[in-house]
DNA sequence: CAATAGTTTAGAATGATTATAAACTAATAA
DNA sequence: TTATTAGTTTATAATCATTCTAAACTATTG
């Protein structure tokens, strides 16, 4: 398979021209064996060190919003002064170490069924999120 | 029951001094018979308010920050550009309708015990949080 | 009551995010 | 192709929540 091609289409659908900052940001996000955790400010020093390029913050901003949009990235609902993305975009849960300030996955399989037994009238549930705090063992 | 003693307690006990503004912000988070979600700027807003006096911000962190760190408040997990905290420190669970940007309680006996299979080395539980974003129903 | 330790406040500093507008590039039509 | 249009990139400015600062003030302690 052509990873160029599924870049260009995932621009696409996201309603964005693939440009050569674009594919860039996507060669980073996508391009990859392993899922990761970023801030925009992450991805941004990540690929002035890997690609020695430097993209403009706005740009950055832009492509990774319209990818969360579009289900590319989820945002990880954390309390944070900066907002965190995830590109692994299957349901999963996380765990949060509060003394380290670092994110890891918890999959959906590590956690048995979630049951919700309230409705809000007029709602559906679009999605449930686990998030599981972390202190060091002998606190 | 002296609500004052009370509140003059929960301030000594998170280290701070009782003062006339404190006691204030007291009135407001803790003599109320339901609970609920604020940020710091509703709470200014409600203290201006309610009871026609101006608490400068700096003040209001600091001593929501205190009450936070003894477990008196509990902050929410969620991304938003600010922090929301609640009065209902009982262990329990959100909603949140994405389309009105609202958080819904949601109390722990209505979501079925939730088992985490996996652990982290060196790292114990501290608390689990459940967040059930929402959509319309037609969406 | 005096000395000390902690507090309040306005305003400045910080830092993430969003907006702006001019120069540039991709897409499209001729 | 080339010209036109629509969308993009960028540096920089604007915004906004939060944190910091230092001077004036207040509670506590001896």
């Amino acid at each position: 398979m052509n990873l160029n091609t599924d870049f260009v289409d995932k621009l696409r659908n996201s309603g964005l021209r693939p440009t050569k900052q674009r594919l860039k940001i996507c060669e980073i996000l996508f391009d990859n064996d392993k899922t990761f955790h970023f801030s925009v400010k992450d991805l941004s020093k990540i690929i002035s060190q890997k690609l020695g390029e430097k993209i403009s913050l706005a740009t950055v901003y832009n492509t990774v919003h319209a990818f969360e949009k579009k289900g590319y990235l989820k945002e990880i609902s954390i309390n944070s002064n900066q907002t965190y993305f995830d590109t692994n975009t299957s349901s999963h849960h996380h765990f949060f170490d509060e003394k380290e300030k670092k994110l890891i996955d918890l999959k959906n399989e590590d956690v048995d069924p979630i049951n919700i037994k309230k409705t809000i009238p007029g709602k559906k549930i679009k999605s449930i999120e686990v998030l599981v705090k972390l202190d060091p063992d002998n606190y």
